[in-house]
DNA sequence: GATGAATGAGTTTTCATTCAT
DNA sequence: GATGAATGAAAACTCATTCAT
């Protein structure tokens, strides 16, 4: 596109940026926020410290940038997923299938994810990124409607609230994904999706 | 019990470690850990910082006691909770019902809880905490016993894994008291477990 | 007075904080606000860094009291001298005597002073010390009621508003002083009051 | 003169040099030398940073050089005023009215100006100007001669050391104006000189 | 000649930890 | 045992200066 447009400056000043931010990925997903120095991040990005304040004001807003880049990709991922058919049931196939597949392309991208979406939002972040948490919210609403849609065409049973389900489900996911996470011998990656769905889809009490 | 075997000294020396980890819990579930300073914990207990280091060797060990001493409160409870009945039914409704009540008497627990069991625990404690660790994988271990049982009783249907199953309900448990946590006037605190409980029990996909 | 009442720990404490001011003083003045580190003072006073973080919340904050405690000292001394005799000429006399008198017995703090109430405020302070700017302002005022008075007993002729005589006087014992402070071989400390005085009370154009 | 044998080029250069100052100037008698980035002056200027150092050494050799024309400019305009009439009481009358018309023409100049000969010379430039100090000695040297030779032919009455009132005059003048240039509308600026040659002029004593 | 990205030494500031009283 | 003043290592951040393009 524009690309093309960028002077070699302009393009080096980008690789640059990227750089930086790969750096500070993985290490801020390694160790967590406080725990990495910006000297850290600089010297594994092979710059000076300086040269990150020439693209960042501060370590804050460093982190900010990765972790609104990292939830982007995510987040058009599983949009994308619950969006590829028209079908329900498919819609929440593609939407696991492709959630463990992000995830396992990108650990440590998840690993950033989390502590934001969970635990350590309390703390690091506290409100420092109501932008993501809001997106995370309007995806939620956006899964709700595919649990209400499926049952205002009678595919699903009325069991619970279209948002619970919603929750249900990417509760569900992250379970499992992070017991392969954590222990990819014991818990194996979770190739069929169904065996994350059946428990939704099947009721444990029988009829 | 052995208690009143303690000199006033040592009932004095109990109290005042109690009181640095009320102090600690209240800062740290607020805060986070690196955001909270030693200092700032002396004070809120009314103590001289000196005095934290005759009760716990370093930062770190204080915060270490205080997420055990934590964990044990709420794991005692939850293991009551799937004990406390002979079937399966009930056992999985009490333990969802007590999980929100220790929930909803000690907040601050919970978010400490989840900051390690979540999220953070990559970050903050990563590997800091393999007994607790450990003890949650044996109550998982536990719950799945509950699944399996009823399984066998021809109680629950064999949908899936035990353990996935218990790694299921835990998540769900979770994510709704998340919903509660963040949010308490939009999600209302799920008085009736049911609502939880209706969503493994009975399957969105009818018959 | 009171200060029978300080325990050990407390005046140690306020000798503390003095030799920090003594250090910082003498750094300053001699080289000025930015070309003096904390480590700097610090070593100086014989001290760690974070002590003078226990005592000043920034460098700024440290500079600021040493600045106002030390022009406190200069203005009381003026002060008094202006109201240790009830004769107009012996008033100008005495605020003469005691501004050369203070001026050479604490040279480190007229540097401070200088830099503060002439040149370097636009800079380095730019309105940082109201409070010093004002009660200089209030000092010029009680010293043009001393021309005001002289004059209704008649014994000053009417040759300039008031105060811009406590101006003139000001400025020109300044400029006596800096003479002297520059050179002191050159322009010797000028010992008698009426070397100055006479500037302004005998006319250069006779009769 | 000269100016037009220089190459175009020659030309740019030295307008460029003179941007620079004049961007340099304007921000240092707004902040001083310290609180003053090069990257400052640079854009203020319109110029890349290393531009600055194609034509000063470094950034104290560009404030040097800045404190140096601008002297230059007030000294030859003060130079002129006593040099402009033989009358003694003239050449006084237009020494300060020159003082005043320079002063109030070029504000910024004159901040720069009293922060190097006055206050800030301890702190910023500390002997770094030996130069301005020795042509500020001078030209009170010249306006003693005036009150010297005032006085060799009876116009002035001998109250003083000829250079004491050049230290006098001169100080007078700048506390004046200073007043003016603080608060402008409390002390209107002294569009009469002998407001402020009257006090040298007229004896407080009568007679 | 001009540019501006990169550098890294230097500064301010914080805070876990120690230890004399 | 308790205290809290002192410590100093470590971290964030700035900015004069250089140099490849």
């Amino acid at each position: 596109m524009a690309e093309k447009r960028l002077s070699r400056r302009e393009r080096e000043r980008l690789r640059h940026r990227k750089e930086i931010l790969e750096a500070a990925l993985e290490l801020f997903s390694e160790k967590g926020f406080h725990n990495v120095s910006m000297l850290e991040i600089a010297k594994k990005g092979e710059f000076a410290t300086g040269t990150l304040y020439k693209f960042f004001q501060n370590k804050e807003d460093l982190y900010k940038a990765l972790v609104l880049e990292q939830s982007d990709k995510f987040h058009n991922a599983l949009v994308q997923a619950i969006e590829a058919s028209d079908d329900e049931v498919e819609k929440l196939r593609n939407y696991v299938r492709t959630k463990g597949d992000v995830f396992r392309a990108n650990v440590s991208m998840i690993r950033l994810y989390f502590a934001e979406t969970r635990g350590a939002s309390f703390n690091i972040m506290a409100g420092l990124d109501p932008e993501i948490r809001e997106r995370y919210g309007r995806f939620l609403e956006r899964l709700a409607s595919v649990f209400a849609s499926g049952m205002e065409k009678k595919r699903f049973q009325e069991i619970a609230d279209p948002f619970h389900l919603a929750t249900a489900i990417d509760s569900l996911t992250n379970a499992f994904l992070f017991l392969w996470l954590e222990a990819p011998d014991q818990h194996p990656y979770p190739d069929d999706p169904d065996i994350i769905l059946n428990i939704l889809f099947k009721g444990l009490l029988g009829r």
